[in-house]
RNA sequence: GUCCCGUUCGUCUAGUCUGGUCCAGGACACAGGAUUUUCAUUCCUGCAACAUGGGUUCGAAUCCCAUACGGGACGCCA
């Protein structure tokens, strides 16, 4: 049988991180099974201006990696795939069920029978689970539209949806939905009914008000795309063998709905955060440079020197969001110096230290990390001191800051004219507090 | 309220199907420590869990039942 899956989002504006899983497991399943993944719209019954909300959707799957089969753009066999396209095949499907007399008319409303009886609801993570409908409930509203409920049904059939992959918020809905593939003579697909993601603190599931919650928020602030792919596939699957840090090609040789779990999982922005610094030190170095000079654009900079900084920081950085800050102090001559870290320095002796380096600065011209740090060795033997002495005001006398990247490298890289002025600079304005 | 699903460290999880190798492993976070190169990196160490009560068994995190707790669904929303 072919896999046909399918991530059918209604386009509200936004891309919650609980429905991007939904379409992460179903897309992995796909390609792990060879089958085909289908995006299907389900803007019913929406006012809004669905050109623009369906856009935030194809982009996030897009900035996550996700390609689909059959859908908006790429089009497909079983389209249109925008549900407010598809009325005429709902209304074939509602004749089939008007023959069998399952429906009847309520307050201008069309009404499905229910049988009453318990519903085998085959669940390939939960395994099987019954529930019985008690209730009628509505197909077409009576303006006319069809529900959610009807829709989904009729398009898994129409697509010929193999395995439905959701959120196990639809779990009690599925009662309904095999009552109407059975009604409607139809194979039932199989289901797998995902865990839902919990907010991080507090109780129930993630909601759009929630911080984090959006997917467009992970892309403004700069997280790499693959990390939160990444994150979001430990999210109620594991490879079993304690590796996290793993390459989606990887994901999808393993990932399959049995090893799917059961519980739901809080969403955890600092496991995420983690990893993301991962995969940001881990990045071939023309990709962190390429990435980092777009977020660097507005700065005006010698090309050379603005890689070099780039490619010496990369090993400390751990999130693109914080690069611009992170490597101000680069380009800017005009350092500020916090009052309460210079009196913390005091203990170093600042204006010994910055002046014993200046001298040497004077002198040298091999910048290279390897002379560099034998200076520094070479001052602290001569003056009973550690390099941590020098290093520490050092830095901040260049940079402003008390953390950066490797200090050898950072003086390698401002190079002898720019550490000789910055020094002398900082021994001026510092001077009356050290 | 009714129905459905779930319950291993604070969090994500391995182990549960096929009971013994688990006084429960990994990761994040947290706490200590290391590096004659500093820091937000790296490395090491530590802290920390089988919801509770019954049962089955020589033996249970693993099987069964109950309770508690958590989550979800009960819309002419999707």
């Amino acid at each position: 049988m072919e896999v046909r899956v399918r991530f059918a989002p209604s386009p509200t504006g936004f891309f919650h991180i609980g429905g991007a899983r939904t379409a992460l497991f179903n897309w992995l399943y796909a390609r792990h099974r060879g089958g085909k993944f289908i995006l299907r719209i389900e803007d019913t019954d929406l006012e809004r201006n669905i050109r623009e909300a369906t856009d935030v959707i194809l982009d996030g799957m897009r900035w996550l990696g996700m390609d689909w089969d059959e859908g908006p753009e790429v089009g497909g066999d079983c389209g249109p795939y925008f549900q407010s396209q598809r009325n005429a095949v709902y209304d074939e499907y509602l004749e089939i069920l008007r023959r069998k007399d399952c429906v009847y008319e309520r307050d201008g409303a069309i009404f499905f029978r229910v049988s009453q009886e318990p519903q085998l609801i085959d669940d390939l993570i939960r395994g099987p689970v019954y529930r019985r409908e008690e209730k009628d409930f509505v197909l077409y509203r009576s303006n006319g539209t069809p529900v959610f409920h009807f829709v989904n049904v009729v398009d898994d059939i129409a697509m010929k949806i193999s395995h439905v992959i959701r959120g196990e918020d639809h779990l009690s809905n599925s009662s309904k939905h095999v009552e109407l593939f059975r009604a409607l003579g139809a194979t039932v697909p199989k289901f797998a009914h995902i865990p839902l993601i919990l907010k991080t603190n507090g109780s129930g599931k993630m909601s759009k008000r929630d911080k984090g919650a959006l997917v467009e928020d992970y892309r403004g602030h700069q997280f790499l795309p693959e990390a939160l792919r990444n994150y979001l596939c430990l999210l109620g699957w594991s490879p079993k063998d304690n590796r996290e840090i793993m390459p989606i090609e990887e994901v999808i040789r393993l990932f399959d709905l049995c090893d799917v779990n059961k519980n739901n999982a809080r969403f955890d922005d600092e496991k995420l955060s983690h990893m993301n610094a991962i995969y940001v030190k881990n990045m071939p170095l023309d990709r962190f440079l390429e990435r980092g000079k777009i977020l660097l654009s507005g700065i005006d900079a010698d090309k050379d020197y603005l890689e070099k900084v780039l490619a010496i920081c990369q090993e400390k950085l751990r999130s693109f969001e914080e690069l611009k800050h992170f490597v101000s102090y680069f380009f800017a001559e005009d350092l500020e110096y916090d009052a309460e870290l210079c009196s913390t320095l005091k203990r170093y002796d600042p204006v010994a230290r910055i002046g014993e380096f200046l001298g040497e600065v004077e002198s040298v011209t091999d910048f290279s990390e390897a002379n560099l740090e034998r200076i520094i060795g070479e001052l602290g033997k001569k003056h009973g001191l550690r390099a941590r002495d020098y290093i520490h005001t050092l830095r901040f006398a260049l940079s402003g800051r008390t953390v950066g990247p490797s200090f050898y490298k950072m003086v390698g890289v401002m190079g002898r004219e720019r550490v000789r002025k910055r020094l002398s600079r900082a021994l001026e304005k510092g001077a009356s507090q050290w």
